[in-house]
DNA sequence: TATCTTGTTGCAACCGATTTCTTTCCTCAT
DNA sequence: ATGAGGAAAGAAATCGGTTGCAACAAGATA
């Protein structure tokens, strides 16, 4: 590989006169510069970023932990990290943990390691396994799922607002009062809210949420589907199901399809979480539908923020609202 | 942060000796390494990856550069990209060119920049923003899309196949004679060969393939949309819609439905690609399903073959044959 | 003419690891 | 007793850039 070096020797100047004159700075001739240029074109050289980022104490890489990025929620966010991402010149490392804690915290240590410049995270933990991070002093972005006490940055959904509405829709609309949720793990702030948005929904309707609606588990489709079955074999005959996300709505129809059951006709259902481009195939799912996307892209800006050392002394949380979509499955009827 | 200096001062030993004890290297007594493993525990090191990565030229990290990691396709092939690098411990570092060969270009440059130890490249391209790498002798394994006249491995689906069955199908089951293919650019090995077998089929059947139904544009939803109108609403009556991928074929239901056109009623459609999770809900689309995930793996295999540098001289192809999955888009009766 | 700027350029240190080459010291065979 | 052999550990070079500082030349000012 041609290295600085034997641009210098090639243009008769020093390795430091050619840095300077690559990047722009000052305090070269332009003649200089011009034949270094030319050199360097000539020769095909091509810089080496691992040796800029030892010095220079930055890679320009950020890392982004998710869960999964097979799950069209992620798979938006991701695309829009990407996009701002590298439109400032920064690339990305993407890290699927599965929701399992220990893998998530392998990564953040191994993204250390790797001196990325930042951290975007979706934890699937309490945030212990997050607690290395706090000790370092490298910025952090939480997205999607917000973690207790930290310090750090978050941009996250409404997660109750869009759970209240679609619970409240559920009952003023359809009239259905006995309402499961499916949801996830409640050390996860977006379960917790859905859940409350869930029964402040039903409180104000003057039903009282009963345990057996309420499936706590993971978000994964296999869990809506166990769930689900439970909840049609052996429980009181159940109207509706807010699921906790789009992969346990999916678990969730697999099963009550098996067992014979028509959504929308016998089991309403809504969810949290859309997919993008199947929907406007099959306008089905009522949903309430995160800016995936922009959650990215915000998300990026504020990481970025801190990574170029702003001072912004307090912490920072952008809540961006769902869009609640009425399809089919709630029991509405389709306009399309 | 803590280096490998001050590990080194407080364990009372060079920096060479920690490096080689840490690393399980041979040369080190044993009381020596329990000592410099305390110390190093204790001052909680972290090695920074980027001084080893100069030093030794390998940075454990590989290029995954396709179009749009928002298709599922690229997705699940993404997901299997990752998981098996980082199963040898290898980063993947995304780029989504847009089927932009400008985009792809640049990010070819970047990454070789970065010193990434191999790319995996879904060219959007003839290739020729590939020549850059063709000079440098970095492993490259190409992925989905073959490149002709290029000397890298590559895995990738067996279109022409695929592409025969499904009109086959139409022609043999639906009687279908008047089919259309919307394809993506002739540049890429995918859609002349998806092309090949539509034309294969056609002509088997004795139906000479008209030019007017014969699209060539773009994988995007657009098109798709765009063509399917233009075919609708000047065309001849045509009766069905070989969709080149799975984005085209939404954008040519899009385009039916807003023609009052019923798929597949008045029009059948059948596509390369699936919608993995949806296809378990809308049992839809009769399509030509990649093992995209395993073709992620197995590049990764092959890529790491490469990188590990194992004399293979010989140039390897491995083609992966679609599965047929018979849906309702066609004109079958659902199944399930 | 002497001094002060100002602009170019090179020298050399540095980033934090790995690795080659030595040195040192101990053991064992002759 | 002596030399060969081997294990343990350190010194120093190295990877390929960036950058603070010094050196120097040329033009400006007194």
């Amino acid at each position: 590989m041609t290295t600085i070096y034997d641009v210098a020797k090639r243009a008769g100047v020093s390795p430091a006169t050619v840095s300077r004159a690559l990047s722009g700075a000052r305090g070269v001739s332009e003649a200089t510069r011009q034949r270094v240029l030319a050199v360097a074109q000539e020769l095909q050289y091509s810089p080496n970023y691992i040796a800029r980022s030892l010095k220079k104490r930055q890679t320009n890489t950020i890392a982004l932990i998710i869960s999964d990025i097979t799950n069209p929620f992620f798979t938006t966010l991701a695309r829009g990290v990407e996009d701002k991402a590298s439109e400032h010149g920064f690339n990305t490392i993407f890290c699927n943990t599965d929701e399992d804690p220990r893998v998530e915290a392998a990564y953040v240590e191994l993204m250390l390691r790797r001196q990325v410049d930042g951290l975007l995270i979706s934890s699937c933990s309490d945030g212990r396994s997050l607690s290395l991070l706090s000790r370092r002093d490298v910025p952090v972005v939480l997205v999607d799922r917000k973690v207790k006490s930290s310090s750090w940055d978050c941009v996250v959904g409404d997660s109750e607002y869009g759970a209240y509405v679609l619970t409240k829709h559920l009952i003023e609309v359809h009239g259905k009062r006995k309402i499961a949720i499916i949801s996830g793990p409640l050390v996860l702030s977006t379960s917790r809210e859905r859940v409350e948005g869930y029964t402040r929904a039903l409180k104000e309707a003057g039903v009282t949420p009963r345990e057996e609606w309420i499936f706590i588990g993971t978000y994964k489709e296999d869990f809506g589907y166990q769930a689900t079955r439970r909840l049609l074999e052996y429980g009181p005959s159940v109207e509706a199901i807010f699921a906790g996300n789009n992969v346990i709505a999916v678990g969730a129809i697999r099963a009550a399809r098996e067992l014979g059951v028509r959504v929308p006709e016998d089991l309403a259902l809504v969810t949290f979480d859309d997919f993008d481009l199947v929907s406007t195939l099959f306008p089905f799912l009522t949903a309430a539908k995160q800016p995936a996307y922009t959650m990215g892209t915000l998300a990026v800006e504020m990481l970025l923020e801190r990574i170029r050392g702003e001072k912004i002394r307090e912490r920072r949380e952008v809540v961006l609202r769902p869009e609640i979509i009425i399809r089919r499955s709630c029991g509405c009827h389709a306009d399309s």
